[in-house]
DNA sequence: TTGATATTTGCAAATAAGTTGCATTTGTGA
DNA sequence: TCACAAATGCAACTTATTTGCAAATATCAA
C-alpha cells in the first residue's frame, strides 16, 4: 500500500501535479476499479473514504489528468464520461442488462486506420470503439 | 419536394406515429444534412425555418425516432448526443481541428464480434466506432 | 366532413452533469 | 520553516436533458 502510494506520487511529479490527497484518492480508487467510472462515483467513494473532495475539485482532478495522459475519459451512451487510467489500448464490452463493463484488448484496427489515410486522406490520432450487447450472465 | 414529405409521412405511419409538423421537419432537416446534428442545432433551424418546436419537443421526438429506429444517437466526446438518420452502418472520422464530420463505411468488424463472442462470451448486439484526428485541410 | 380520442405539443419547472470566479489553503523547493 | 505557485472549497452558473400537466391536434370511424 504504501509503495502504491509511493508510486501515484511518482507519477504525479513526474507530471509536474503536486500530490495532494485527493489526487492520490483518484488513483488509488481508478487503480483498484476495474470498470470505468464518472465523476459522481468516485466523489462518493472519496467521501466514504473520508478522503472528501468537492466535486468541483474532483472534475478539476479529472480534467487535468486527462490532459496529462494519466486517464483516459469514455463514453457509454449514457449522457455522461466515465474516466479509467490510461494502459494498454483497449474497448469496453458493455452489457445493456447489467451494466457490467468488460475490457477486450487485442482489436485490430490500425489496417483500418491506414485505409482511411489512404481513402480519405483523414489523419486518425485516437478512435473510440465500444461494443453493446448481453454479458455472459445475462444471455439467458 | 412533395414526394420527399410524402415518404417522410409514411415512414412516420409504418413506425405508428403521427405526422406532425415539427417531426416532419427534422426528418427532413437530418435528411439534408450530411453530418449528425445536435438537438439544439435542429432546434435553431427548425425556429428559422419558422417549423418552430419548443425544445421539449424536439427532444422527444429524437427519443421516439431513437426508440423506433429511424435514427441513431451518437456521442463524440462533446458531453451531448448527436442524431442521424438511422442507415447503412457506417463510422464516423472527426477533425479536431475544424470540427467536420465525415462517414466511413466497410469498416470490417463482425469477425472482431465474433471473435468477442468466442473469447468472452458477449453478445455483441451493436457498436461505436469514432476516429479522431486531422482532415485533409487541417493537416497542414 | 365532422367528432371522438389517443397522441403530441408547449410551457414552466426540475434535474443532472459539468464549469467558473474567487478567496483560502496547502504542497513543495529554497 | 518560509514563500509562492498550485490546488481546493464554496457558491453560483451554464448546458443538456427530462418531466408534469393542461391545451392542441392528427387520425380514424361514422
Amino acid at each position: 500500500m504504501i509503495t502504491l502510494m509511493n508510486s501515484f506520487r511518482t507519477l504525479l511529479q513526474s507530471s509536474d501535479l503536486k500530490a495532494t490527497p485527493a489526487r492520490l484518492a483518484v488513483l488509488s480508487f481508478l487503480d483498484n476499479n476495474k470498470s470505468p467510472l464518472d465523476a459522481d462515483a468516485i466523489f462518493a467513494h472519496l467521501r466514504e473514504e473520508h478522503d472528501e473532495a468537492d466535486k468541483a475539485t474532483i472534475y478539476r482532478i479529472l480534467e487535468t489528468f486527462v490532459a496529462k495522459g494519466l486517464l483516459k475519459r469514455l463514453e457509454f451512451g449514457e449522457g455522461k464520461y466515465r474516466y479509467e487510467l490510461a494502459g494498454d489500448d483497449h474497448h469496453h464490452l458493455i452489457c445493456e442488462n447489467c451494466g457490467k463493463i468488460e475490457d477486450i484488448s487485442d482489436c485490430n484496427i490500425s489496417d483500418l486506420e491506414a485505409d482511411i489515410k489512404q481513402k480519405k486522406n483523414f489523419l486518425v490520432k485516437r478512435h473510440s470503439l465500444e461494443f453493446y450487447g448481453l454479458c455472459q450472465n445475462c444471455q439467458r
